[in-house]
DNA sequence: ACCTGAACACCGTTCAAGT
DNA sequence: ACCTGAACACCGTTCAAGT
């Protein structure tokens, strides 16, 4: 290892020119998207990124769908597992919950990466497998476990922010579709719509709103733990 | 209304040539959606459906943007809220996720539509004005409402499908996938993966299956119900 | 009012060619 | 082994022009 891995990055970007392979070229792909959104990630910008040709990228990376695994990968490689350690079901569960939350907050591309259609790699299964574990030793048959698993992704996947496109360090968007929401909804006509003018606000602060995110994970778990009560008790 | 709306259709395609106007090519952008999968929808294409070109489509529809929001409202004409008239609430609820699930099932593309960050239009506002109504009967307030539709669509929109990308009778598409999967988690290492490998069969037969749907929506009801139990007594 | 043609700035991907 | 250049078949969108 004689190539240090801090040498001259021009501005924090997490390409080193000259270095290209698949880590590297994932990585700066994932930021791109995570800055910019998903739709700025094209190997023509990419190779732009990397002083590169187009056709370069393709020695690394087979495709565009393969792209994206490989962002998927680079993305979950710092997703936090620690909460396999409490000891009550719950509180694993809790922490998958709050763990994935993160992810998301610090990749928003995460909602268009994690809901494609593909076979997973070894960080996607690593979690995957952790979190059945979980379930399972908390008492769930192996059809329960996947489903409620599933049932926790896409519900804090759509907790963590409403509607897709929303882009790292983006809060003045957020906050302006947020009054726009409120605008919106709220100067709908009242006879035809009394609901939702009267929603108006709780749709609008839906844009983010840390209480937002417990609300609903309170309401997740609440379900969970319905479902794991109408069993038959064996653990819980 | 001297034009019929029957005559000569070639092999059941909703234009009638000569007849641009936006509602005939939301109905046939939806279509072509629901068939060949949402990227096959473009203004080129779309010209060329309708033997024209693609500049005349921008008289009628600002933008693809805008062209999204039109398929949205023709898809969602079909959606059937009749659901309203049962006298349990907990009955209402039910017929509206399984009203979704139909609509999913008639559109595919449904998921890409109705997950993106858009202002709805007045088919869209019926039906969030309608479940919000029948939520805010039961008793729940107007957050929690909100809330609570959110958390119902997505998990339906997820339960019919998982995964983006599906076409309309594409059945055996689904069997090759359900295939692949049941062929990958289960031939993963079992030490290093005893839970997804115990699960795979499960997690291939979420590819379709009425089963898989009806369990799902047990979950989100059993959810819906302990939260309306929690609360303060008013009605439930 | 409604449609066309040409153009601009983009895509993913293939293929033959360079070093 | 690794990268380039040119090409193909696509995109959304603008603008000036036709009838």
């Amino acid at each position: 290892m004689v190539r240090n891995k801090n040498d001259q990055q021009p501005e924090g970007n997490p390409n080193q020119k000259g270095s290209l392979n698949r880590e590297a070229i994932a990585a700066q792909a994932l930021h791109l998207a995570d800055t910019e959104g998903i739709d700025a990630v094209s190997f023509r910008r990419l190779a732009q990124e990397f002083e590169v040709t187009a056709m370069a990228i393709y020695r690394y990376v087979d495709n565009k769908d393969d792209l994206l695994d490989a962002m998927t990968e680079s993305m979950l490689a710092s997703f936090d597992v620690s909460a396999q350690q409490e000891t009550d079901w719950r509180d694993q569960v809790r922490g998958l919950i709050y763990a994935l939350r993160q992810l998301l907050l610090t990749h928003p591309s995460g909602r268009s990466l994690l809901s494609r259609r593909a076979l997973p790699s070894t960080n996607r299964l690593r979690i995957f497998e952790a979190s059945l574990g979980i379930l399972r030793d908390a008492g769930f048959e192996p059809q329960e476990a996947f489903l409620i698993f599933e049932h926790i992704l896409n519900q804090v996947v759509s907790l963590v922010v409403t509607g897709d496109g929303y882009v790292k360090g983006a809060e003045e968007e957020r906050r302006l579709w947020g009054a726009k929401l409120l605008a919106f909804y709220g100067s709908l006509p009242k006879q035809e719509y009394p609901r939702l003018v009267e929603t108006a606000p709780n749709i609008a602060a839906s844009v983010d709103m840390d209480h937002h995110f417990k609300f609903g994970a309170d309401l997740l778990m609440a379900g969970v733990e319905a479902f794991a009560a109408s069993k038959p008790p064996r653990k819980l």
